[in-house]
DNA sequence: TTACAATATAACTATATAGTTATTTAGTCA
DNA sequence: TGACTAAATAACTATATAGTTATATTGTAA
C-alpha cells in the first residue's frame, strides 16, 4: 500500500469509516455493546440518549458493518459485528496515552 | 478498558482523533508523508489542493500530533509524528476488503 | 531598506451531521 | 379487530468544518 497511489474512491470509503468512529455516542455505544448484544431500548437507558438519537447511530452504525441487528419478538438487539473496531480505540487510546506521558515528562 | 465505564471526555478525545482521520485530503497527505517528510509547497503540488487548504489540514493533524513540523529556512518540512496511523488505515482497509469479499462470495 | 517567496491565518460560504420532536412502522397480546 | 410497546423514520434546527479568496507573517537575498 505504501508505494501505490490511492484512489479518491479508496480515500473516501477508509475517510467514510473513521468518520462513524468520529461520534463520541457511538463509541459509547459500542463501548456498551462490547460486552455482548443489547436491545436498543436497554442501549437508550444504559446512554441516557433518547430513542431515536439511538437508532440514527446504530443505522450508522450498521451501514459500515460495525454492529449487526437481530430481531427478536419486538425487540431489536444490536452487537458488535467487527472485532477490530476495539483494535482500533486500543490504538488511538495508547496515543494519546503515549501523549500525555510525553506532556507530563516536559514538566519534570 | 472493557470493564471500565469511559468517561465523556475519554469518548471525546478519542472520537477527535478519528475525526483528524476522517478526512480524504488528510488521509491523501499522510500517505504522501508515508515515503518521507515534505515541504507544503510541494504536498501542495503532490495533491492538487490550494496551498491555505494544505497548510490547514496541517495544522490539523499536527494538533493531533499526527505530523512533525521542522523549518528550514523559507520552508517549512512535515514529516509523519505518529506511525500507528498506518496501523489504523491497514486495519480499516482490511475491514473494507474484508467486507467486500463477504460481498463477492454472496453473489456466487 | 525593498522585493520576493513560502507558509500561515482570517473571513466567508456551502455542506454535512448530531440532536430534537413528531410520526410511522412493525410486532405482541387482549 | 384494537390497544399497546419497541424501534425506525421524517422534518427540522443548530453546529462544525472543508474549501475558497484575500491578507498577513516570516524568511531570504538584492
Amino acid at each position: 500500500m505504501a508505494g501505490s497511489v490511492m484512489s479518491e474512491q479508496q480515500l473516501e470509503l477508509v475517510a467514510q469509516r473513521f468518520r462513524v468512529l468520529s461520534d463520541p455516542m457511538r463509541l459509547r455505544v459500542l463501548h456498551h455493546l462490547q460486552s455482548g448484544e443489547m436491545s436498543v431500548g436497554a442501549l437508550v437507558e444504559a446512554t441516557g440518549a433518547s430513542q431515536p438519537n439511538i437508532s440514527k447511530h446504530l443505522s450508522i452504525l450498521r451501514g459500515a458493518g460495525l454492529v449487526t441487528r437481530r430481531q427478536e419478538g419486538n425487540l431489536a438487539y444490536f452487537a458488535v459485528g467487527a472485532a477490530f473496531v476495539f483494535e482500533l480505540c486500543d490504538i488511538v487510546c495508547n496515543g494519546i496515552r503515549e501523549e500525555f506521558e510525553d506532556l507530563k515528562a516536559s514538566f519534570s
